[in-house]
DNA sequence: TTCTCTTGACAGAACGTTCAATCGAGAGTA
DNA sequence: TACTCTCGATTGAACGTTCTGTCAAGAGAA
């Protein structure tokens, strides 16, 4: 074993594992310890002041910021047939650690205003923000037909969902075994004859 | 002051508000019996044989059940203009009262995986496969082009969700003050112009 | 009296946090 | 080399508080 020597980026680890199990109430300073392998939970007053900065510090470490939409100017011009299953794609790209961290911060948004609100900007914020003055430009240039994309975005977004939430929290959700392409196709193609042009 | 006598059912509604307000670890029995004004936490031992117990039957007294799709038969042949508002309103007709539900079951349904199974199968799996059952009929009448409906039917149900995400536990996701029913019609046109038969 | 309900006091465990003591590696001195 | 001193890191024990759950005694109605 290589001694790690990290102290701190071990206790992190430890204490975001039990926090996205447990909940913030539901994991204690003993079992952080004991998942971090010290010989005692003193040590993690070493390192952090409490049970609540040490909290701030996991979720300021992992929240997930959305850099596939960061270059945003670049993607305005490219066409929503190639465009949407990208962020539909990137979407379903979540994996195992994020799901982990998507399960603690939706959980502890829901009784924490602040959280809910850092949760938000950071994430779907930005995706909806984007996707609306990329829908918005497609409509424009004429590639959709006029709508409010507010509500288009949000609707695009959240046909995703559904399939999402059945693969990372509720599996009863996906008994019937629907791949997540098949949805992306699907749900693309549903929404993009919706918004066609013409007709 | 009316001197309510029903003591069980004074119990169960302050447990569930404190339930829903700081989650299963976060409320106490003290918290508990302190909103229900009662003189003394041991009160609640008489009426529930333990705090899990008394959290369980809370559950099973608070969750919704969905009966606007229980007669399925009669709605399979409403035509999909007038029934996907219907739902959709439905959805959007959670009022305070189920807000609150809606946070403690979800909360608890990621940490519990009974709570989550329960959850689905009361209402969106419901919904979901209700919806299914409608849709392959409507393709089978012609009144929908074919496709995979266990998508299609993920896929109406998700549009609506981060509406109804922003109204209930994420007002950032709804200050660009899109209304629900904007937001419905526009879903509800995209959908079914995605699905027309012709084209 | 007897039964149902209610009470304050209490036990035992677990909680977050503090504390004094100790360890080991490195610097300074002889 | 050997001895001392320093200091960050680590430890086990203990603190005060809060938690769930128990108990014996009492109040009120039948």
């Amino acid at each position: 074993m290589t001694e790690e020597l990290d102290r701190r980026g071990q206790i992190l680890d430890a204490a975001f594992e039990e926090f996205a199990a447990k909940g913030f109430k539901g994991a204690t300073i003993k079992s952080i310890a004991q998942a971090a392998e010290l010989q005692s939970p003193a040590l993690i007053y070493w390192y952090f002041p409490n049970k609540e900065a040490l909290f701030r510090e996991v979720l300021g470490s992992r929240i997930p910021i959305v850099q596939a939409v960061a270059n945003s100017s670049d993607l305005l011009d490219l066409p929503p047939e190639e465009l949407l299953p990208r962020i539909g794609r990137a979407y379903f790209a979540f994996e195992q650690l994020d799901a982990q961290t998507l399960r603690l911060v939706v959980a502890e948004a829901l009784r924490r205003p602040e959280v809910a609100e850092m949760f938000v900007r950071s994430g779907p914020g930005r995706v909806l923000d984007f996707l609306k003055a990329y829908l918005e430009h497609q409509v424009e240039i004429g590639r959709l037909r006029p709508h409010d994309v507010r509500s288009s975005a949000r609707a695009f977004i959240g046909m995703l969902i559904p399939q999402l939430a059945g693969k990372m929290f509720f599996p009863t959700l996906a008994e019937d075994g629907l791949t997540d392409e098949d949805h992306l196709q699907n749900s693309v193609s549903i929404f993009l004859d919706g918004l066609r042009p013409d007709s």
